[in-house]
DNA sequence: TAAAAAGTTTAGGCACGACTAAATATTTTG
DNA sequence: CAAAATATTTAGTCGTGCCTAAACTTTTTA
């Protein structure tokens, strides 16, 4: 009997660990900044030392590129996967609010959880009972299945809009409670449409027509609302 | 300045991996056998070696008791928490069927993940936005939030029905894809409420009413589709 | 530009949870 | 009931990912 020689596999398991990293590093990016070490390591609540040993684990599996002392850049790979996990993220939060019921602000550290499930069909089909949304309650942008990114920007707030202008709530401004309940009290959610029929310069309110109703909104309200213009 | 003491937290972090062994063994003391090392690293594709140190952790943090050479029972507390794990995949498993589409068969593995997010308040609105289903989709009962079971065996094949009892579809034997998609050609759903209008001995196959609708349910199909008595 | 400050990496540990090999208990069997 | 077979535990490792302390770079400042 020869003995049994094993092959140890260079298993590149993608971990829970290592996504939010992935996710730390473009966020950091995105906001224009260099991830350094530091700076990862502020974002998630650990040491220097730590980021380092990761940072070099991700640039053995070519998910981002890393100079010592040169901070990390994520490669397309490392990309991809952290645009994928704010998909995940965004959806479940959607998800959430509005299908569960929960108020807009309590979903984060749940979705933070629920974004590691690893299943590319859950979230398609997750996507599609959600009727594939573009933005997440808080009026982020949800990024598609290629990973492409509608811009925040495209969102205003509703004291943006002029007269006769058409638009869909996409999400909002701050998230008090008694704001949230508010929302709920007038049956404004996600994806309701309306267009502005009067502006009332005087206290700054707005006359909005929903369906075939009119009602008006509070200056207060309308500096809060993300919508996305028709 | 004095040197900062820090005190170790005895902490009790029952973890992922921990809740698997749980669950291992509250299925195996409701086969009615032992949670031997064995038999619980045989569950869980482990080495028994690794069995035996996660007792004496389990043990330590008393979610079973454990004596050398004699298997683990789970306590109190370890059965409750091993019986939310349960009512956490079965609910999450119900979700994927009901509400994204999912086939009857391809929800477990998903649902082993989506087990371990923690979050009462998640489980409590799922529960309530699925209706607060006590069986899921293979006809197992979903433990309710206080931990009681109903009892599958409540679950009776629509060929062990009577002329004119009324039911309610619970759950399937079996799940071949063509079955799968013959029940949704059908219309049949979980929950869906119907009488026996008329039964052929001929060819075994019943006549049901659904709403004020007759059709007629093959004898294959009535063999396979488990429903709950009304 | 040299010294101080700030940032980063290396070195050495720890906890978790898995594994193999070897030792020890328990059961089964002749 | 003793030997063989089976089950279980102990001992020693390993990988992941975190930590602190110390060493080393890079940047800032005088």
């Amino acid at each position: 009997m020869s003995p049994q020689i094993t092959y140890k596999v260079t298993s590149l398991p993608t971990t829970s660990n290592r996504q939010d990293y992935l996710k730390a590093i473009l966020s950091i990016e995105l906001k224009g900044g260099k991830a350094s070490t530091t700076a990862i390591a502020t974002r998630l609540n650990t040491q220097p030392a730590s980021v380092t040993g990761m940072l070099k684990v991700l640039s053995d599996h070519n998910l981002v590129s890393y100079v010592p002392y040169q901070g990390a850049v994520l490669t397309s790979t490392g990309k991809v996967q952290a645009i994928n996990l704010i998909r995940k993220h965004r959806l479940w939060e959607t998800f959430m609010v509005e299908k569960l019921g929960f108020g807009w602000e309590e979903v984060h550290d749940v979705a933070e959880q629920l974004e590691h499930i690893d299943s590319p069909k859950l979230i398609e089909k997750l996507d599609a009972f959600l009727g594939r949304p573009r933005f997440d309650p808080h009026g982020d942008p949800i990024p598609d299945a290629d990973g492409n990114i509608s811009d925040r920007r495209s969102l205003v707030e509703v004291s943006a809009l002029k007269l006769g202008e058409k638009a869909s709530v996409r999400g909002v401004l701050g998230s008090s409670d008694s704001f949230l309940k508010h929302l709920d009290d007038l049956g404004i959610k996600l994806g309701l449409e309306f267009a502005v029929v009067k502006i009332f310069e005087y206290d700054g309110s707005f006359q909005v027509k929903v369906k075939k109703e009119e009602m008006v909104w509070s200056k207060k309200l309308v500096e809060q609302l993300l919508v996305e213009k028709k």
